[in-house]
DNA sequence: TTTAGGG
DNA sequence: CCCTAAA
């Protein structure tokens, strides 16, 4: 098997790695001690990404700007894959993608026997706020024999103020020559972080090209779309017309600030205004994440160190609810949830995943372990203790089985944006693309030392997921479900909600570490009813359940050395095979389904007084009377509760799902039903009854 | 557009 | 939640 590292930047942000052997083998890596807490949603980083691009543009634009960069200092921006197979043999491309204006060399790593890595990276230097950032998308397809479509993206992000290096690199900046791990020459590791230190600039631990040091240099931020080739033995970076579009879709793009964001989202949302026009001509900026997976790993500190750069951040929400866009999805994560507590298993996830009953938040299931990271509970409702099975009833708290998610990985996502659009649409529509590939047609697969664990049954404890050690070869994945295309077109619809998690860091810095201020905004919770804003989420839909997406979860322990990520290849060959790549051009209209927003209790509670009070024929005063400012909640919507209300109350208590219904609840749910019902077939007979003295009257 | 129901 | 026939 081969085995994947990489790194990328610097400060810490540690780029995960899929160690297969114990890391002493390989050698140690300074970063990767630094997983825990660089964690951080790609989405996140994706958006702000498109943020800073916006602005990027914006300054180079300037005519200010041409000798203002010249002063500012080089950037460099390297990302290195490294792999370990002998026979692997590295092949570095550069390409140019040309964005316009800006200079653009991504480096392009490729192996010869047929593995792919292609690196997707943008960088700036952002003169007015010093942040560097460093948005990295890799992808490497494993070549092992096995799979030889493996393509694994890892989209890494990296920020850093300039402040924060202070001349030096500690910490966060890995020692070039640790970092870089394996076939990298130490001295351009120190010219390197030389360059770093002088700068102040961006420096990662990365392998490049000794005898072009330069050749990842950019001079500018510019998104950089790589369309992979898969047929392309050459392993070269396909980039189709992307630097055009690219530039102009950075020179016509709409402002769209961060803080603006969610507002603009709401004019939005009901509208469809932002349709894509379809027009023959209309150039729009294709952007291919290959990504089989994104690993995200920022950096506490660098959240800080962003925080104090950035205007109009936020904190980031506590509470983020996981929208499924997909019932079928749901329940059936729902199910493996449930299974899981069942069984009493753990799940710490340090990286972002989460689902509506799983709270990320400090006073709902989650644990803390040694090493800081905040532990979830996966289990129905939210369970925060999970319970131990039947078959292991008798093991002890101490044999719960602790995991820690690291990190997720994405497969691909396609999207296209009309390039008259905005940065926050642009961010939307790649916040749209992460929840679709999660809500949409994704079913969890356990992996175990690489192989399925088909066997829901099976108890951790004879499936042999036990142990620490053991635990080292388990992993999980969120693979496409059978009839699931694979196309993410980007509507116009507004953004939502991530559809998990945001890594809290705030649960390991009271001092809420801040997103990016765009991000930070997008992954805001709901506004009130009353607020505009709260359409935001609700407009937006993800269900482009296309997505190709097949995200395999990493996973750790939290047992000591667990900075180590275990890899599952296999597993993804065989769910990427599921979703072939040239599907991606499959941009037709993609049906957008609303986000999944569950009642709450009080909306049922809401729901059910309207009705007693209305009936159940009038959905639209229902609305009107209350849920007026639910702009999100249409009468059908509630129709539909109301429908679901009915049922549930039902049926047994057992087979209730989700939130918990008061009993008190539900039976005024069944009063109000038959009451209604009850009324409306008097009404009919009535009615029927006249009509018929009226048709016989005549008669008589 | 709103209802009513099936999917 | 979606889709739609019907009203």
């Amino acid at each position: 098997m081969v085995l994947k590292k990489q790194y990328h930047g610097f400060n810490g942000f540690l780029v995960p790695s899929f160690p297969r052997a114990p890391r002493s083998s390989r050698g140690r890596c300074l970063l990767q001690k630094n997983v825990d807490d660089n964690q951080i949603c790609a989405i996140e980083l994706l958006a702000s990404l498109a943020g800073k691009l916006l602005e990027e543009s914006e300054s180079s634009s300037a005519s200010s700007i041409a000798s203002e960069a010249n002063k500012l200092p080089a950037i460099r921006n390297d990302a290195v894959k490294l792999e370990q197979g002998e026979d692997t043999l590295l092949k570095k491309e550069y390409v140019d993608l040309g964005s316009c204006e800006e200079s653009v060399y991504t480096p392009v790593f490729a192996s010869q026997n047929g593995d792919r890595k292609f690196l997707l990276k943008e960088s700036q230097n952002n003169a007015n706020n010093s942040i560097l950032e460093q948005f990295s998308i890799i992808t490497n397809s494993d070549s092992s024999d096995k799979i030889s479509k493996d393509v694994k993206p890892i989209v890494t992000t990296n920020k850093i103020t300039r402040e924060a290096f202070p001349g030096k690199l500690e910490g966060g900046s890995p020692d070039p020559r640790e970092s870089c791990g394996c076939n990298v020459d130490s001295r351009f590791c120190k010219e390197q972080q030389a360059n770093a230190l002088e700068t102040g600039g961006l420096a990662n631990g990365n392998t490049s090209n000794p005898k072009d040091p330069m050749g990842s240099y950019v001079k500018f931020p510019a998104l950089n779309i790589l369309d992979r080739n898969t047929q392309s033995p050459s392993c070269r970076v396909h980039v189709p017309n992307s630097s055009f579009r690219c530039r102009n879709y950075v020179k016509l793009g709409i402002r769209d600030d961060d803080e603006n964001f969610s507002h603009c989202s709401k004019s939005i949302t009901k509208g469809k205004a932002f349709r894509p026009p379809s027009r023959i001509g209309d150039r729009r900026i294709r952007k291919l994440l290959t990504s089989k997976y994104w690993k995200i790993a920022p950096k506490l500190r660098d959240y800080e160190h962003s925080r104090v750069a950035l205007d109009g951040v936020k904190p980031l929400c506590h509470k983020r609810k996981l929208s499924y866009s997909r019932g079928s999805y749901q329940h059936e994560n729902l199910h493996k949830r449930r299974k899981f507590s069942k069984r009493g298993l753990i799940i710490a996830s340090d990286g972002g995943f989460s689902s509506e009953s799983v709270c990320n938040s400090p006073e709902k299931g989650i644990n803390r372990d040694k090493n800081g990271s905040s532990a979830m509970f996966l289990g129905a409702n939210g369970v925060s203790s999970p319970v131990a099975g039947h078959q292991s009833s008798n093991q002890s708290e101490d044999s719960h089985v602790k995991l820690n998610i690291k990190s997720f990985r994405i497969p691909e996502l396609y999207f296209e944006v009309p390039e008259t659009a905005t940065v926050g649409h642009l961010k939307r529509t790649i916040m749209e693309a992460v929840t679709a590939a999660f809500g949409g047609g994704l079913h969890v697969e356990l992996l175990f030392h690489e192989k399925k664990v088909r066997d829901d049954n099976r108890t951790l404890l004879q499936t042999g997921i036990t142990s620490d050690e053991n635990l080292n070869g388990l992993g999980f994945s969120l693979e496409p479900t059978p009839a699931q295309a694979s196309t993410l077109v980007c509507n116009d619809d507004p953004p939502s909600l991530l559809p998990f998690d945001i890594p809290q860091p705030i649960s390991r810095s009271p001092a809420s570490p801040v997103l990016d201020s765009g991000i930070s905004d997008m992954l805001a919770d709901p506004p009130p009813p009353l607020d505009p804003n709260k359409d935001i989420e609700s407009n937006i839909e993800s269900n482009h359940e296309s997505v190709s997406s097949h995200t395999d979860i990493l996973t750790d322990t939290t047992v000591p050395d667990c900075s180590a990520l275990v890899a599952i290849p296999q597993m993804s060959a065989e769910a990427i095979s599921a979703v072939p790549i040239n599907q991606k051009p499959r941009r037709t209209a993609v049906v957008k389904r609303r986000t999944r927003r569950p009642f709450s209790v009080s909306e049922v509670e809401a729901l059910v007084s309207a009705v007693e009070e209305l009936g159940t024929g009038r959905w639209r005063d229902v609305k009107l009377r209350s849920f007026e400012n639910a702009n999100h909640r249409t009468y059908v919507d509630l129709k539909d509760k109301w429908k679901t209300l009915v049922h549930t109350a039902k049926i047994a208590p057992q087979q209730r799902r989700g939130e918990p219904v008061p009993q008190e609840l539900l039976d005024r749910v069944l009063a109000a039903h038959a009451y209604w019902s009850q009324l409306q077939s008097k009404q009919h007979s009535k009615n029927e009854a006249s009509t018929l003295n009226i048709t016989d009257a005549p008669a008589i």
